[in-house]
DNA sequence: GCCGATGTGTTGCTTATGCAACACATCTCG
DNA sequence: CGAGATGTGTTGCATAAGCAACACATCGGC
């Protein structure tokens, strides 16, 4: 409830620059994707471009962070709760997230993007956490939600590594022992 | 090629004005739109939609214009020529155009949508006219445009109130005598 | 009657976007 | 090597769009 509003022209703008780098990386890789490709692709300015991103990394970390929250919002929807159906959503989202941009990454962007999915995990854990356990401090609740991040991340590492199962039948041998832990 | 290029937040704009209009035209009369609704659906300010047209009814006016004209323009599409199949494209398009509207007008646009009908079949009858018959005065094709639409509108007003047969079949009866006077 | 609620246009000022030009960096080709 | 072509970021100024407020009209209910 900070920003009093931001002016539709933004949201609009942002939005349409976010598309149209989705809609050109359905067909090129990221490092091919110029930003004269998005301001043209989304018919906008090029000073336009820069007066809402520093760059195309800038533009890269808000894009993916953005698709990859809009996934896991859903996957938690109305389950306010961090229990193991919020856990596989979680988890599903993640790895198919890893799955959508897998192809348009060759090289150079797994540390980045390693990095957007904790931060948003780190998020969206932070946010349950403290929504299930309100008298707790905000401190251990941030700590439990990097390792839980951290861990869920690695487990989707380890699941593209060796996918023999579904993402939610892999997670479930997890399962136990988080929850076992959290309660 | 008069005007050197409009500004591409113009174009955005008026797109976005029309296409929340058509949006709410599924769903209300026209009768029943306000302009808040329309700014509303398209996010954009009230001033705004008075920057772009005078009020609703021009709004209207241009928006279905607009509607029509893509119909028009690909029926003929490559067909440059006036010919059997080009008459019954647009034929075929003015029908489509009277259906998709007649659900939304329930009174006192009649007369308002057949002029809109009537002006953009003059503007593409003497386009098509001015390519096939280079040599000849404009007065001469602008006046032969001018009853043409005329003719074409109201066989499908006549088509309307007794539709047996499908448009296409139905201007087929009339086809040789336009045909022999054109030629 | 008159009141509040709702819609229409208009206005002055603020802010976001467009545009053209610039300096700089790569890169490629001869 | 040098020259052209392409991409990046930045700047100053022009214009479209947002916002809040206003006056006015219409309508339905008390």
């Amino acid at each position: 409830m900070a920003q009093s509003k931001t002016d539709p022209r933004v949201i609009r703008t942002r939005k349409s620059i976010m598309d149209s780098f989705i809609t050109l990386s359905e067909t090129k890789e990221f490092k091919d994707i110029t930003v004269k490709d998005i301001t043209a692709e989304a018919a906008i300015n090029r000073a336009t471009f820069y007066y809402h991103f520093e760059d195309i990394y800038d533009l890269l970390e808000k894009a993916l962070s953005e698709v990859l929250l809009v996934n896991l919002d859903s996957a938690v929807y109305e389950n306010r709760r961090l229990d193991e159906e919020t856990f596989t959503g979680i988890f599903e989202a993640v790895t198919n997230f890893q799955k959508a941009i897998s192809h348009r990454c060759h090289s150079g962007y797994e540390e980045t993007i390693a990095r957007i999915i904790r931060e948003q995990l780190e998020v969206i854990f932070f946010k349950l956490l403290s929504k299930q356990h309100p008298a707790e401090k905000a401190q251990t609740l941030s700590l439990t939600a990097v390792m839980l991040s951290w861990g869920i991340y690695g487990a989707s590492v380890e699941w593209k590594r060796n996918a023999q199962l579904p993402p939610e039948e892999f997670i479930k041998a997890a399962l136990p022992y988080i929850r076992h832990g959290l309660d």
